[in-house]
DNA sequence: CCAAAAGTGTTAACGCTACACCCATGT
DNA sequence: ACATGGGTGTAGCGTTAACACTTTTGG
């Protein structure tokens, strides 16, 4: 139902909320704006969509400018419209949620960011635009994900244990879990099998090494 | 992270999937669109967003133009952006996704469109634009929102039967259900209440007339 | 009295939760 | 030998799923 394009000054823009983990906490991918008005603010990578770009290819192509990763999951998660969210003018920024392992990310300083990091998402500072209410959008969408759906391929690397993957539900769902039971659940699902051999991080028991039987999407009841 | 609005020649407009239930069955309203180069083809109601308007104040506004309701629900649904879903240029879509008793709703005739009407869900002719893909995204969005919440509220009008009630979550989720555990189900939840006197509808035992306890928007698992 | 929808309980299977001890390794 | 995280089973409880007959009304 549209009519003439031209009769529009209405910006559109891209913002990614990019998340991973790391020592069983949550992360988030910020950049440190040299832009005024928010000159120095930390604020979620993005930038406005290009002529004949979809909004996807946007959202990756922002990714790509910071990072490159292989696996990596992406998906829209709504699109943010107040009028005066941007101070430059009528900008409606279509939001995405992406999902990485840490270890495969390698970040790009860029010219255009002061510094791009990642921060610790318990400890996030004051954000640019309304980047803060996209954040905690963003933070919720994964909670449901993780307990609904099998995502959790995305933020961890080929191989992992399985106390790995417990504290990534933990961290993320900010509650501790049963370690009997959480194996229980997991191994009745399918999600993961052993991928031989082990895995030692200390001066202590060596874990089994575990890899997703499917790194596809798909809906599966994980925790109550 | 927006730069320059003026660079940009993207449109941005709004969709609505408005739903309803009569008869225990599933509705849309479509409007017959009068524009080239889909005149006489159905549609989505939807428009482009004004000057100045927040995309959530584009969705109230169309869908007053074509019916004035109280009880409604509307809710974001997902930003299309396809580059050819609008033969007249690169025009993003916000859709959203309504709902609201068909008792309330009283259609408007309006002048730029040859008309609007409720159609069968199950009978969905051909639409414009990508709006078959819209159309199918918010039938699952509405699944998945009976399921897991109480938005069944504003499908149905101030007073209603128990059956009423199932019937909406057997001609969307596509199922029977046990007239009896749903019963119970429903109760144990204290989304309904007895509202006081009967309602008859045939030659047959009058049933008891309910009322919601709450119109607020509320998660809670209904049906697994 | 007949047709049609309203209304009402019990049981068995399953899934979830809570809970404690031994094992393997490096220092 | 010890400190530390890795690894394992069971029993009680609550929730869900399956199932059939009686009641009320209008015609």
């Amino acid at each position: 139902m549209a009519k003439h394009p031209t009769k529009q000054s209405i910006g559109v823009a891209v913002d990614n909320c990019i998340f991973s983990i790391k020592n069983g906490e949550l992360y988030i991918l910020l950049i440190q704006m040299k832009k005024k008005p928010f000159t120095g603010m930390w604020a979620l990578p993005g930038g406005l969509i290009h002529e004949h770009e979809e909004p996807d290819a946007a959202a990756h192509r922002v990714l790509r400018e910071e990072t490159n990763v292989a696996h990596l999951y992406l998906e829209q998660l709504y699109t943010f419209g107040k009028i005066k969210r941007d101070p430059a003018g009528h900008i409606i920024s279509v939001a995405y949620l992406a999902l990485m392992p840490m270890e495969e990310a390698h970040l790009k300083t860029l010219l255009k960011y002061f510094d791009v990091r990642w921060s610790k998402f318990s400890e996030l500072p004051r954000l640019a635009y309304d980047h803060e209410e996209i954040a905690a959008y963003a933070k919720q969408r994964l909670e449901w994900k993780l307990e609904y759906t099998n995502v959790v391929w995305s933020l961890l690397p080929d191989r992992f244990t399985l106390t790995d993957l417990q504290k990534v539900y933990e961290s993320i769902l900010g509650r501790k879990m049963d370690k009997r039971n959480f194996r229980k659940k997991i191994m009745s699902l399918d999600l993961v099998e052993e991928a031989g051999g082990k895995i030692a991080r200390g001066a202590y028991r060596p874990a089994t090494s575990y890899k997703f039987t499917s790194r596809k999407p798909k809906i599966v009841d994980i925790l109550s």
